[in-house]
DNA sequence: GGTCACATTGTACTTGAGTACAATAGACGA
DNA sequence: TCGTCTATTGTACTCAAGTACAATGTGACC
């Protein structure tokens, strides 16, 4: 059965999480994790307020570990921000670390069986970003790019990601040349002068 | 307590839904809700395929109806697509009609306890939106151009608004060569290549 | 007084990007 | 069949961008 792994500088459980799983494993820091697992595993992440960087190195050195490991952060201090972090890393539970155990336990069985678990809050903000991607970004974009024919999108996408002439080359295994000329049609098609230009003019559609 | 009403074209609870809340009401359409509420509540909103505006209005109805009604969307065949417009609408949950009991019992759960529940891969799906937010969003803005001098802020940001080394350099009354010697030392600091990388760092934001 | 961060400017150089002026070949509709 | 669109590539050129290796001046802080 799924087997609970808590991770804490406290060195011991806090009640709450005795009280949700009994039967946890509980260690201090992440290097000593016994390295062969053989059940289905969850993690609860403790962390304290301004541990950001300890928090995305741990969650990514666990799923290193072991690429089916699920992952619950457990904040001191929730913050928006952070859960962001977390779940951008692979985290699939950001919530209070003091939260009653009929909480945990929402959170351990959303997440157990294969979905997430995140506050609204958090919701709210990815659901604000998402929405904005579909009213102007995506929109605009498809605009922006239909003019062009599909060679050229994929050039002038890449183009606007950062990319050299030489490694879209390579990438489309075509030559240098014919990605200038592509980028040439799509300067004078878009209207903009070069690159930099486009970059902006297909990124900022999104922006704010 | 809180209360569960289903609303299905089908007119009868599924089986799982029945073994989930045994006391839920079930309406066929939204118009035939009763107005008034004392209870908590939670809609499950039954969908079939192609039915997004349907499923839009009725989150809106539901909500205007009630500001604090829970509602979680039961796919007949869940997409990610509509998925993103039900919570972009205030749905907290988005899952698979068909899913047994006990998985829909932990979406029931999630929700009620003041969270929501969404697949793995809708939440991979608003974290890569989201990521930009948090990575280049207007807070991440700051905290890179906060490592640079002010005059180097001033350059970069022109820069990064696609201005030539020249207009940059007459904006602000210096050198071109002045100019990239800002900008060396910017591109040193973030941590990018070049003016290109330096305005998508910045400008980017939300792009796909 | 001395160190240090910051802003400024210079000359000379390399290089990626983009243009000018091309040609060739396949697909597809009129 | 012919013209148009698309994709491809070539040579030679210009130019903005960026680097290397500098120097100078100013104000803050110890």
């Amino acid at each position: 059965m799924t087997k609970d792994i808590f991770v804490t500088k406290l060195g011991q459980l806090l009640a709450g999480w005795q009280l949700l799983c009994p039967e946890a494993e509980c260690y201090e820091t992440i290097e000593q994790l016994p390295m062969l697992r053989a059940s289905e595993l969850i993690y609860w992440l403790h962390v304290d307020a301004n541990q950001q960087d300890w928090m995305c190195d741990s969650i990514d050195f666990l799923k290193k570990l072991d690429a089916t490991a699920k992952v619950i952060v457990l904040a001191n201090v929730p913050e928006q921000q952070e859960a962001m972090l977390a779940f951008q890393h692979g985290a699939l539970g950001y919530t209070h670390a003091y939260h009653d155990p009929v909480v945990l336990s929402q959170v351990r069985q959303a997440v157990e069986f294969g979905g997430v678990w995140l506050g609204q809050d958090v919701l709210r903000q990815l659901i604000q970003v998402g929405r904005k991607l579909s009213e102007r970004g995506a929109d605009s974009i498809e605009q922006t790019l239909k003019q062009l024919t599909p060679r050229e999108r994929e050039v002038a996408i890449r183009a606007a990601q950062g990319l050299s002439n030489k490694s879209i080359a390579s990438e489309l295994e075509i030559t240098e040349r014919t990605v200038k000329a592509h980028l040439t049609a799509v300067f004078e098609r878009i209207g903009v002068k070069d690159r930099l230009q486009l970059a902006i003019r297909i990124n900022e559609r999104l922006s704010s």
